[in-house]
DNA sequence: GGCCAGGTCAAAG
DNA sequence: CTTTGACATGGC
């Protein structure tokens, strides 16, 4: 649960490999929880997670974010995730710092356990390769999966995955095709389909 | 050595 | 409202 959210910060723009050290080392310091955290000083916090990158301002919105939980939420993060709905929880996430839609979305979706379809950079990739979309907002191409899947934790999780998989797989970011995509025949006609752009 | 990795925020234009 | 720069490590 809490390890869930700490690892949705640190792998912002981060490789999950480097994500796993940083959450092996806040482990073995005894600070993966919102209390621990939340009064550790912040060059011990620092040192922690410096595989994961970006460690100094991860390490001050990390804490920040165990702080205001701890206020704002007393009765722990469990009972706070387990009472909201999916959007106020999103919301309320958002209002944080260091929190933006993806680190939200992943929060709600993995640690909540509720419906909130998580875009990131492998989904826009392949949307966009595919001819499904160009340059929408984050909220477009959410708004485009939520209303072709039923709103199931299960279907989104999954579908996620795939994504994932899909992107790490063959569809990396330089080159211009799907290289060995087992999607890529498909994408080829659409994208011949629809024309140049979109 | 350069590019990339499951982003976010604040400051400019 | 859209664009740009800063943030930083590790793997290939």
């Amino acid at each position: 649960m809490f390890e869930i959210c700490a690892g949705a910060f640190l792998t912002q723009n981060t490789a999950w490999t480097n994500v796993e050290k940083a959450l092996a080392a806040l482990h073995g310091a005894g600070l993966l929880g919102p209390r621990e955290m939340a009064s550790c000083p912040l060059p011990r916090l620092e040192r922690a997670i410096r595989s994961s990158g970006y460690f100094r301002q991860k390490a001050r919105r990390l804490r920040e974010f165990c702080r205001r939980v701890l206020r704002d939420h007393p009765e722990g993060m469990e009972k706070w995730f387990a009472r909201a709905d999916a959007p106020g929880l999103r919301a309320e996430l958002l209002s944080y710092r260091g929190v933006g839609p993806e680190t939200a979305d992943s929060m709600v979706l993995y640690a909540a356990g509720k419906p909130s379809f998580v875009i990131d950079a492998y989904t826009r990739r392949i949307g966009g390769r595919a001819g499904l979309a160009r340059g929408l907002s984050y909220d477009g191409w959410k708004a485009l999966f939520e209303a072709a899947l039923p709103p199931d934790v299960k279907v989104y999780n999954e579908y996620h995955a795939l994504l994932v998989k899909l992107g790490k797989d063959f569809c990396k970011k330089g080159s211009p095709s799907c290289g060995r995509c087992p999607l890529g025949r498909i994408c080829g006609k659409l994208i011949e389909s629809r024309g140049p752009g979109r």
